[in-house]
DNA sequence: AATAACATTTAGAATTATTCTAATTCAGAT
DNA sequence: ATCTGAATTAGAATAATTCTAAATGTTATT
């Protein structure tokens, strides 16, 4: 056997145990095994905005006998939480996001991805008119058309 | 038989025959029997922002023998054509809605109503900045917290 | 350390939303 | 009348999500 650390794999920052659980706990949370994971998963993936099965599919390769009931119990205490957000964007399944900045979603249609678009001026109302009386918390905001890989396709073809 | 007037539904403007196939022609839409029906059955009902169900439900009432895919396809249809748009709000079933101004969807998380709100600056990008090369052909904006109604029960409680 | 009280997780069943399939009907063009 | 393609239909299939009841884990209390 030559060296032990040779074999170990790299964890990135943002993937540390401590600071996973730390997050959760700070959100007011209570860090469990499974929560950890699922808080991992999209954190290593939050490019990828992903759905619940597939946070279920890659959350099993860390912890074999985790659960979807379990997966989605997780997502919604994270979201509940905000910790995570939820996405919208299709007729399929709800994607997840754990980006907490205030920023747009875009889907492209010809493809399929999904980008973060950040920074507007009045991310909490996207500037409509909110008549009084209505307290808004949240907002959502999609986007679709197309991605500037599938837009040079087109042209090509 | 007194007067056959007396037993005549009173049609709203937006419901007569001939307008909404009218609009569905315009749209590059053949008018059939059931896109009607169903384009109809969601102009009555353009601030409840039914399900695809809950316009089967009221579709048979006027067409007994439409179907459920036959309202997806029809929905389907008008979406791409630009008469309705589809809103998705929950982990739930999407809404459909056929006010085509640019506007923003209100979710009551506490009674679960929708709303419309009208009237953005930039309604394509919602004040975002969108990185050059993606084309926005679409923008959905979804707001979520408590109505007016509902804020004033929890004052009470 | 044992116990009670409570929260979390689990497998799998149940439910709900949506899509697919193959047969039939319909509308418009020949 | 007949052909052709589009639209509709019932029902099956699939996919997403929720529910249920049992098992396990955690925390606070003795």
């Amino acid at each position: 056997m030559k060296d032990v650390k040779a074999r170990t794999v790299f964890v990135p920052p943002h993937r540390e145990r401590g600071v996973v659980d730390a997050r959760i706990a700070e959100a007011g949370l209570r860090p469990t095994a499974q929560r950890s994971v699922v808080y991992g998963v999209l954190l290593d993936h939050a490019k990828d905005h992903p759905t619940a099965d597939e946070i279920f599919m890659q959350a099993k390769t860390e912890k074999p006998d985790i659960s979807m009931a379990t997966v989605y119990n997780c997502l919604d205490a994270l979201v509940k939480h905000h910790l995570v957000k939820q996405v919208h964007l299709e007729r399929a399944a709800t994607r997840y996001c754990p980006n907490m900045d205030e920023h747009a979603h875009f889907l492209c249609e010809t493809c399929g991805e999904v980008w973060d678009f950040e920074g507007a001026a009045k991310p909490r109302t996207s500037g409509f008119r909110v008549p009084s009386g209505f307290a808004v918390t949240q907002t959502e905001v999609n986007m679709r058309g197309v991605c500037p890989a599938c837009a040079e396709q087109e042209v090509v073809r």
